[in-house]
DNA sequence: CTTTCCCTACCTTCTGGTAGGATGGCTGTC
DNA sequence: GACAGCCATCCTACCAGAAGGTAGGGAAAG
């Protein structure tokens, strides 16, 4: 076991970076070259083209995310907790700069240029993620733990569009804290004024 | 006076809807020179580099936010009825596909790969838009006409980041209508439930 | 003795950018 | 009005480097 195939996942990981700082035409295979201590042709080995790179980076990147959203039903059966470690989930990649954005946040933005297998990947990210914030909105309005103003798919929508937002504006701001600025509030918003049960 | 310099604006019009479709990386001399057909160089003679294009083209866009900003508080007194048409303003933009995207939210995703230049126009759009918002919103809630939750600053930053990530969402849905679906409650939630004096 | 991994060397196309020439409209001056 | 000069615009032709990608060989492990 151990350290199996490290190559391609170092170049996984280093593109994950690269995508997030710049998007699909933000990186090249010789900027991976450089990071990874490979030559330009080991890196076609390993994917032989980029959309083959970025398409498994993102599937990879799916997966980890559908993963942590099983993990975190199993861990907190809270819905409001489970909203709460989602966000400080990402304001925490966002302090400490290791992940400062969702890569298909990010990917999304450059939807119509990029390659197709690679724009299906991003679409189905958002289609999962909207489909489990509204589950847990949903689930947290039935047993009285979350308070909605619309529908949980509404509702779903718009924390995860502000969640995306406000990793935007955290990166134009060049400040980490106005993700928690914004997302704070927010998660506030949806706590019930008056808890059914003293926690 | 009449079609003055028309190169110019046609560059610079091809070109901003290019990085709205792909950022900064996603569209190169050739593809604007294909579109308003004039050749590469000619277009260098306009704009020596493309530096120079997208910063010329990011300070445009800038004023004509600001007036746009100015407009609104000449035309309508209302705050809400701003917000409404500020949102109602991109609503139309993404359901026509004329300009599906803001410039400089696009850009700002891809911050830590832009010439430094632009990357301080894009941040000042934030600046100047979030300071706007929090203006708006801090005089409807001194008069009665919205009912915020927190700070007029934190409501501001908050409705940008929605705004800003709902355009996000409509793109990765590729469904126009996803902005107003989260805008829209997003507006309701700042109506005031019992209107100060009956329209 | 095949397979995996990585290499050097090379290719083609695209990239932003430059040099220098042709056109043609606007000046000022006689 | 004629004429020279200027300058804005656009062109062809070119360049160096970066892009994604290929061909084929050497080492080593199973």
């Amino acid at each position: 076991m151990s350290n199996l195939s490290t190559a391609a996942d170092d170049i996984l990981a280093c593109a994950r970076s690269l995508i997030v700082a710049g998007g699909y035409n933000g990186f090249s295979y010789a900027d991976i070259a450089d990071v990874v201590g490979l030559r330009k042709a080991s890196i076609h080995h390993h994917f032989p083209s980029k959309v083959d790179l970025v398409r498994t980076l993102v599937a990879r990147y799916r997966e980890e995310a559908e993963a942590g959203m099983a993990n975190l039903e199993l861990q907190v059966s809270d819905p409001l907790e489970q909203l709460r470690f989602y966000a400080g989930y990402w304001e925490a990649c966002i302090a400490d700069a290791s992940a400062p954005f969702c890569v298909c946040a990010l990917l999304a933005s450059q939807l119509p240029v990029l390659p197709e297998e690679v724009g299906l990947e991003v679409r189905a990210h958002f289609r999962s993620l909207s489909a489990w914030l509204t589950s847990v909105l949903e689930r947290g309005a039935r047993h009285g733990r979350l308070q909605l103003m619309s529908t949980p798919r509404a509702e779903a929508e718009a924390f995860m569009a502000t969640v995306h937002g406000a990793m935007l504006s955290a990166r134009a701001y060049g400040d980490p804290k106005i993700f928690g600025f914004v997302t704070g509030p927010l998660l506030e918003r949806l706590a019930p004024r008056f808890p059914p049960d003293l926690k």
